[in-house]
DNA sequence: CAATAGATTGACTAATCACTCTATAAAAGT
DNA sequence: ACTTTTATAGAGTGATTAGTCAATCTATTG
């Protein structure tokens, strides 16, 4: 892993347990086997260093979610491994995903350009005008969905990351099946 | 409004523009109209101050939900009632729920005893209790059915914080309807 | 009214921290 | 081989900040 990366790596745990206050950068380069100098080589400031590891964090998440995929999938079967991979993701993820969130409500969301957030959720964005144009889900307003969508995720993990790994699946596969009830119309 | 409610109202204030970090004790006193030394004398440190507004802030919405409900309510009306006017509170209290939100996901939330964290769930986890003994509700684990119901009033929340007043009631009032459809069995 | 307790002040301090700067080493380019 | 650029180090700095303290002011009480 080059320094770069080291950095990212220890500026995540760090944030995680301590909050953006209470890490100073002196203790993220340490932590990172590199010198104080070396951290503002690579980010020009802390802030910088906040902004860019919420931005790679999310992209590496969109590639995964992407990467799981086929072409042959359905619109259902999209939004289903989008839904469930999104979970195991955060369950392998804790970290990451709990830094996503301290950023979120954060004052430090202010420093994410709108591009880069609009690019980020584009795809998601285009999966639910996909599923409702081919009718597939109710005709709600898109950005609703995709709120809600989101909240009813972040309840189901925060229910499922206190459980035995074994008892997490079925709930998963219920929580996706309460929302998808939810989106569709009652027959 | 005394000194020590007026401080509390500008760390508010505060908090939610700058955060934890970008918030000095001293701007806090100086936008209070007090001087340093009196916020040292009601909040021994800055974190007594962070925690106790959050404590006093769960306590008023707390409050303020349980007042509206009347015992002639049925179980479903009083958690209808419950849920409706947190998305008002909410609305009308945007600083206060965006602070318990920026709490919730920092670091902070650990200094929250957990003795006080279960007296301020504790009446809400009984309604969900009751509402499943008496068959209204679906026999899901209570604390899912709380985390998901929160996190669904978080997703209704947030997408109607940002439309025009007159178009937030509908979205509200079907906002809980898809929660009770989720909740409750299919016919 | 005297005495005690609590409230308030604001200057002060010890510590911390984000960031700079200079020096050196390594890599890349020509 | 030589020059330029990039990477790394770590001591240093100026500014900031949480919290202290001694002094004064203001109720409250016996």
């Amino acid at each position: 892993m080059d320094k770069r990366e080291q950095i990212l790596a220890s500026a995540l745990r760090l944030f995680v347990e301590f909050g953006f206050h209470g890490t100073p950068t002196s203790k993220i380069a340490k932590e990172a086997g590199v010198s104080n100098g070396t951290l503002f080589h690579y980010f020009a400031t802390k802030e910088d260093l906040i902004k860019e590891l919420y931005i790679s964090i999310k992209n590496e998440l969109n590639q995964f979610l992407f990467s799981k995929i086929t072409p042959q999938d359905g619109i259902e079967a999209v939004i289903k491994k989008v839904f469930i991979y999104f979970i195991y993701w955060a369950l392998e993820n804790r970290e990451k995903n709990h830094y996503i969130q301290q950023v979120l409500f954060s004052p430090h969301i202010f420093q994410i350009p709108e591009s880069v957030a609009m690019e980020q959720s584009q795809k998601h964005i285009q999966l639910i005008e996909e599923a409702k144009a081919t009718k597939v889900i109710k005709d709600l307003p898109t950005n609703l969905i995709y709120t809600l969508t989101n909240s009813h995720l972040m309840g189901i993990y925060n229910y499922v990351v206190n459980l035995p790994t074994d008892e997490q699946k079925p709930i998963i596969e219920s929580g996706f099946d309460m929302l998808w009830d939810m989106l569709t119309e009652q027959k």
